[in-house]
RNA sequence: CGGGGUGUAGCUCAGCCUGGUAGAGCGUUUGGUUCGGGACCAAAAGGUCGCAGGUUCAAGUCCUGUCACCCCGACCA
C-alpha cells in the first residue's frame, strides 16, 4: 500500500511525526537550532488558535496586553525558586553593539550592559513589577490580563512545535483578593483550556493537578490538561497555576483591604503554546499526512480544478469559483464556511495529495464532467481511503451545499469520537502493584512499543519518600502526569508506591 | 555540559580510507506524448565541496583550528 507520506507511523512515530510537519508545509528549520519557521499553513492553524481561544478569553473579563521581551535580571532574581527553575534556561543580551575586532563582527567591550537583560522565558515577574503599581485597593481587584507573545527556553533537544527554543504562547495573569477567588480562577481558566481542546481541537485530555515536583517553579498548585498521542505518550497541553502569594511577596503586590489593611494579592497564571500544533498531528494525523478538525482547519473546503489546456478549463474554473463563493456565504459549526478554489498553476493530481497532505477536511475534485452533470466530487479527510484508493463521493452541486455543513460537523465528531476511543482505550486501572506497573512498561524487543497510560493509587508521599518514587519512575522513563479531576474518593485503595491508604489517583505515563 | 555523528547542486546523499577534470536520484526549466486514483520520453539550467589556516607540483579528499546542525543522556510548555 502507498501512502502518501514516505515513512508510516507504524515504522518509526518519530520520523512519521518530522514527515507530516515538513510534507503538511506545517514549519521548518530555520538554522538556528531549536527556532522554527511556522509556514503559512501552519501559522493559519495557531491563528485559528488564537481567534477560538481569545473569543473565550474575553468572554470571562480577561484583557489583552503586551509586555517587553526584554527583562531586567534583577526582576528574574526576585522570586527564589523561580530563578532555580528557569536560570538554567535563560537567553541573555549583555551587549548593545557590535564592533569589527581583527575582521570579526564581535560585540563591543565597550558596549556592555550595566545590568544584562534576559529575554522572557515567561512574563510573572515583569508583569507582577507592574500589578505592585497598579494594585492599591481592593476595588482594583481582580485584575484580569492575558498576552499573546514569544518567549524564550533555552531548551537542550528541540522538536518542531513540540519543544523549540522560542515558541508562541498566551500567557493569563491574574491577580485577586482571596486565595478562594484566584484558585477558582485557575480552575475557570484550566476548564477553559479542557472544553478548547476537546470542542475545538477534537482533542480528548484528562485535566488535573500536577504533583509538587511536576509544579511550575513558585507556585502553590499546577493544573494542566493532558492528551494521549497515538504512540501513547502523554502531552502536557496547557498550564494552569495558583501561585498564591509567592509572587507577591517577593514583588510587593498590596493592597488595602475593605476594612483598611494590607493585604497581599493572591495571583495566578496560565498559557498554552505552539506546541498544541504537534498535538493535534500526533492526535489526529494519519499515514497520508494531517488530518484538520473543521474548526480548526483555515481550510474546511477545497476544490482543485481538474484542467488540462483545454478549452472547457474556463467554465471548469467558473465553476469552482462560484461553488467556492456560494459554500463562504453558508455556515458550518457556528462560523462562515471557509472554502478555496485552489487556481495555481499546477498538476490537479499534486494539489490534491497536498491538500490531502495538509489536512483539509473535504477536498474536492471539479472536472469538465462535474459541471456538465452539475455535481461535485470530494474525498471526506477523516476517512479517505476505502481500501488502498482514495474514496470519492459525488453529489448533485445543491446537494453539496446543503450537505456541506453536516458534513464538516461529521468530520469535527467522528476525529473527536475516534480520539477519545483510543484515549479510553489506553488507560489501564487494574494495575494494583508497583510490580505489575513496571512489567507493563518494562522494556520489549519493542521499546516504543505503544503502551498508553496507567492510573493507580497514590497515597501523595512527600520529602524523601517522593524523591524515591521519582527515582523508581525514571528508570521506566515515566512521570506522574496528573490526579485528574474530579477525584472519585479512593478510600480503600493502598498507594502502588508507600503502601499507605490512598488520598486520590494518578497517571502514569512517559511524555513529550 | 558528557558521549556519538554530519556539513558537497533547491532537497536527500555518493565521492574522502588510497590526493590528480565536481557526481547520482529527486526537484526545477523547456519541448513532446499522456492525463479525473502521485504518468512517460528527451534536453537544459544549477555547486568558491560550512569557514580559516597548513602540508603538497596538485586538497572535496590529508593535518590543525573554528562554526553550525543532528542523534543519545541531564532540563522542559
Amino acid at each position: 500500500m502507498k501512502y502518501a507520506l514516505p515513512v508510516t507511523r507504524a515504522e518509526s512515530f518519530p520520523d512519521w511525526y518530522q514527515a507530516v510537519v515538513a510534507e503538511a508545509d506545517l514549519a521548518e528549520e530555520s538554522g538556528v537550532r531549536g527556532c522554527m519557521i511556522i509556514r503559512p499553513w501552519g501559522y493559519g492553524i495557531w491563528q485559528r488558535m488564537q481567534e477560538l481561544l481569545d473569543r473565550r478569553f474575553r468572554e470571562t473579563g480577561h484583557e489583552n496586553c503586551y509586555f517587553p521581551l526584554l527583562i531586567p535580571l534583577s526582576f528574574i532574581a526576585k522570586e527564589a525558586e523561580h530563578v532555580e527553575g528557569f536560570a538554567k534556561e535563560m537567553a541573555v543580551v549583555t551587549h548593545h553593539r557590535l564592533k569589527m575586532i581583527d575582521g570579526a563582527l564581535k560585540p563591543d567591550p565597550e558596549a556592555r550592559l550595566e545590568e544584562p537583560l534576559v529575554v522572557r522565558p515567561t512574563s510573572e515577574t515583569v508583569i507582577g513589577a507592574a500589578f505592585q503599581r497598579w494594585i492599591r485597593s481592593h476595588r482594583d481587584l481582580p485584575l484580569l490580563l492575558n498576552q499573546w507573545a514569544n518567549v524564550v527556553r533555552w531548551e537542550m533537544r528541540p522538536r518542531l512545535f513540540l519543544r523549540t527554543v522560542e515558541f508562541l504562547w498566551q500567557e493569563g495573569h491574574t491577580a485577586h483578593a482571596t486565595a478562594e477567588e484566584a484558585r477558582q480562577e485557575t480552575l475557570r481558566m484550566l476548564e477553559i483550556y479542557r472544553a478548547f481542546a476537546e470542542d475545538a481541537l477534537a482533542m480528548p485530555v484528562v485535566a488535573g493537578e500536577k504533583p509538587p515536583h511536576e509544579r511550575f517553579p513558585g507556585a502553590e498548585s499546577t493544573f494542566s490538561i493532558e492528551a494521549m498521542m497515538q504512540d501513547g505518550k502523554a502531552l502536557q497541553a496547557g498550564t494552569a497555576h495558583y501561585l498564591g502569594t509567592n509572587f507577591s511577596r517577593a514583588q510587593h503586590i498590596r493592597f488595602q483591604t475593605e476594612q483598611g489593611e494590607l493585604a497581599y494579592a493572591h495571583t495566578t497564571s496560565w498559557g498554552v503554546t505552539t506546541r498544541l500544533v504537534g498535538g493535534v498531528v500526533m492526535t489526529h494525523g494519519d499515514d497520508d499526512g494531517l488530518r484538520l478538525p473543521p474548526i480548526l482547519a483555515p481550510r474546511q473546503i477545497v476544490l482543485v480544478p481538474i484542467v488540462r489546456d483545454r478549452p472547457e478549463d474556463a467554465s471548469v474554473l467558473e465553476y469552482c469559483e462560484s461553488l467556492a463563493a456560494q459554500l463562504g456565504r453558508g455556515a458550518a459549526l457556528g462560523e462562515p464556511i471557509r472554502a478555496l478554489a485552489d487556481r495555481k498553476l499546477g498538476r490537479p493530481v499534486d494539489k490534491r495529495w497536498g491538500w490531502i497532505k495538509r489536512g483539509v477536511p473535504i477536498v474536492c475534485e471539479v472536472g469538465a464532467r462535474d459541471v456538465a452533470a452539475g455535481s461535485v466530487t470530494f474525498v471526506r479527510r477523516d476517512r479517505a481511503r476505502r481500501g488502498e484508493k482514495l474514496d470519492f463521493a459525488s453529489l448533485a452541486r445543491a446537494e453539496f451545499l446543503e450537505r456541506a455543513p453536516a458534513l464538516l460537523a461529521e468530520v469535527q465528531s467522528a476525529l473527536h469520537d475516534d480520539a477519545r476511543e483510543r484515549l479510553r482505550a489506553g488507560i489501564r486501572t487494574d494495575l494494583a502493584t508497583l510490580a505489575a506497573v513496571e512489567e507493563y512498561f518494562r522494556e520489549s524487543d519493542d521499546a516504543d512499543a505503544y503502551r498508553g497510560w496507567v492510573q493507580v493509587p497514590w497515597a501523595r508521599p512527600e520529602g524523601a519518600a517522593l524523591d524515591a518514587v521519582e527515582e523508581r519512575l525514571k528508570a521506566l522513563k515515566l512521570t506522574i502526569r496528573v490526579a485528574p479531576l474530579p477525584q472519585e474518593s479512593a478510600a480503600g485503595e493502598r498507594c502502588v508506591f508507600t503502601g499507605a491508604p490512598a488520598r486520590e489517583r494518578i497517571l502514569l505515563a512517559r511524555a513529550y
